[in-house]
DNA sequence: CGAGTCGTTGAACGGAATCAATCGTCGTGG
DNA sequence: CCACGACGATTGATTCCGTTCAACGACTCG
């Protein structure tokens, strides 16, 4: 994923202040004057819609390492809630530096768009690998997609819950498939991380 | 979705040639120099990687008025092919000509990296409405994301098996969960489109 | 007037979610 | 230093529902 990078990215151009969050506490409401787009030190935030009927719509889950709120950069409001999944540190990047910094540098512009394109990119392609019904499949090529080409191995950056909650599984049914791929040699689990033996995207 | 916004967009900024696809072609290979961006006319095209054993890993299936190959803004090569699944026709960006657009006026650049954000934002709701299981909830959070503020109701603009592929449900079970919907009078299905009947965002 | 596609419903199967329990590890505080 | 709690990893049993296969009417387009 190149969310980290688009995290480093706004660290580096814009130098926020960090803001530690407990659970359940409200970064931002919708309706609130955009001020700041934020990256997930560590933690969760959820960012939830309303209907009439108090039923929450989940919009976005950014876990650690992700950024949210890039929208604001093109709205004067919020349009939605930011509330910490549980004890959250995140960072704050003040909206106007960063506009000042992409409208007087075409080179940060530009890195600025490389890296939107590139978590489209990646968006669309987690978004396909849910359309991989069996499970076992979904996980296999989900290692063939973050698999280091050198070492053919996905290391332990994400743990099992994690990795199961961005292919939209149970994490149970993930170690399932894990093992199951192990036992059919597909794959190899060490404490660095995940080996894999047969497969490898050209 | 905001897509069909950036497909006016490129045209707008890059005036496309277009392209007749017929069923099966190949629009692109990796490795090959990327020199266009596209967007989708009529039908379908899909990117899609290859294993080293041959299997085929679908990155993005690219529907009516949607774009593809933004990244390769920034690549020289494409990294994966491009494979029309019907008839189709595309429009063809020539690159240089938008990169020469975004790096010389910057209100174009600012319009393209909003539609980049929008994109990434409309991306992470309809990856979140992926977790939602039950085939009827996910329906109803589609259609109270998509509905009309005023009217409260969805264009008949996409047909019912592409706003399933959209979903990630099989066609049958988005006419079932419709149909459930409709008997528990939470939506009503009329030739213009489908109007919810209790809820709506605030 | 066919051919093809969309919309719709039925029946049966399979597999993922769910509930539940265990074990190991890490950190924390007494 | 150890007891405790929290959480990740793992495996088992059961339930449920979405997929799949199948069939049919309606509609459009050539």
């Amino acid at each position: 994923m190149a969310a980290p990078k688009l995290a480093a990215f706004f660290i580096r151009i814009a130098g926020g202040e960090k803001k530690t969050l407990h659970k359940g506490e409200v970064l931002f409401r919708a309706g609130e004057p955009a001020r700041f787009l934020f990256s997930v030190a560590t933690g969760q935030v959820r960012l939830v819609r309303y209907t009439t009927e108090g039923e929450a719509v989940t919009i976005h889950s950014a876990a650690r390492g992700e950024t949210f709120a890039e929208a604001a950069l093109f709205s004067d409001v919020y349009h939605c809630h930011a509330i910490a999944m549980g004890p959250s540190v995140v960072h704050c990047h003040p909206k106007v530096a960063i506009l000042a910094q992409l409208a007087g540098h075409a080179d940060i512009a530009a890195d600025f768009m490389r890296h939107l394109a590139r978590q489209v990119r990646d968006l669309r392609t987690l978004l396909e690998l849910h359309n991989v019904h069996a499970a076992p499949e979904r996980v296999m090529q989900y290692l063939l997609l973050h698999a280091d080409a050198e070492s053919k191995t996905v290391s332990r950056t994400l743990s099992g819950k994690e990795i199961a909650q961005q292919l939209g599984l149970a994490h149970e049914t993930l170690y399932r498939a894990l093992a199951r791929l192990e036992k059919e040699d597909k794959i190899k689990r060490t404490t660095a991380g995940i080996t894999i033996r047969k497969f490898s995207l050209i």
